[in-house]
DNA sequence: CCAAATGGCATGAATATCCATTGTATCCCG
DNA sequence: CGGGATACAATGGATATTCATGCCATTTGG
């Protein structure tokens, strides 16, 4: 159980008055590559106060995770809830978004304010997934070890901005 | 789970104003030969002031390490940190370039900092990946012993120049 | 009928692809 | 054994594509 495909990289991208950002093309080639989709689903990142991202192929493997972990714990007394908030965690708390021609999405407002998205989107391969985080709060999330933090200052530097 | 094709042997190469250098031939071979992709992954070297590159076959052994890693410590209280932070590590910190027919590739602006890459490139094959040195840093790095440093010697005397 | 959202197009910059030249090691035939 | 010919590697430069993004047109829903 393992994707072919990995996301990797960092870009820093503006995000328009309407939501609307590119998504990079290295991260629109693996999700083109894992399946004929053109579509990101968004989530709230489970440990960071940024967006996590991923394609469909991806959905179905989170769901067999959820699914493995359900039966590691079984027995657990607070197994059955775990495994009922994680589901609705994969699930309905994500939203399908498609680009366009140009590989553009539109960040839904919901997940606009989850992810605390200002007009700047720092994007950041992490393998099966990739991260979407404000590069302000990136800078300063204390769960980040400083040298990770390089690439932001870099990607801001890149743009003659330095925050 | 071993990599069959191992990376060896040393050369010297020079990088134009552009950030484009010659991979070496027998570096690309090894590449071509663990699979049929035309592409380096390029990181900062977590121990040295150097960059390390491998293929993509390297990556997906790198990516099947942090899961199995993590699949032996879920529930542990700081495992999914662990397990967020080397993901970003893997493939956030890194970026993967394709090399063209005559097997250039472009080092990005990013890992040409990162790694003091000025203009000129020394390749030295280390098994699995290879790594990617100034070689001036490289002759001037305390914890690489003298007589590994005469192979930048004797790559530099090869062209002419002495340092 | 208006406001907002969506899709398409234009542009400038960055990137990749192609072609040409040079140098070097190898091979083959004299 | 020597000398030229040949193939491959590395490098420089020019051209062609792609990307991100601003702008405008069209649609949609209230």
């Amino acid at each position: 159980m393992a994707l072919e495909h990995l996301f990797q990289g960092s870009a820093l991208n503006a995000v328009d008055a309407k939501g609307r950002v590119s998504v990079p093309a290295f991260l629109r080639s693996v999700i083109e590559r894992r399946g004929d989709a053109r579509t990101i689903t968004l989530a709230k990142h489970e440990a960071f106060p940024a967006l996590s991202a991923y394609d469909p192929a991806y959905a179905a493997l989170k769901h067999a995770k959820i699914e493995r972990l359900f039966e590691k714990q079984e027995g657990d007394s607070d197994a059955a809830l775990d495994y009922q908030q994680r589901n609705l965690m994969a699930f309905a708390a994500t939203e399908e978004v498609p680009y366009d021609t140009s590989g553009r999405i539109v960040i839904p407002p919901m997940m606009r304010r989850k992810g605390e998205i200002a007009d700047l989107a720092l994007f950041l391969g992490a393998g099966e997934t990739f991260q979407i985080w404000n590069p302000k709060l990136f800078l300063a999330e204390p769960k980040i070890p400083d040298d990770m933090k390089d690439i932001a200052r870099f990607r801001l530097e890149e743009r003659g901005l330095k925050l």
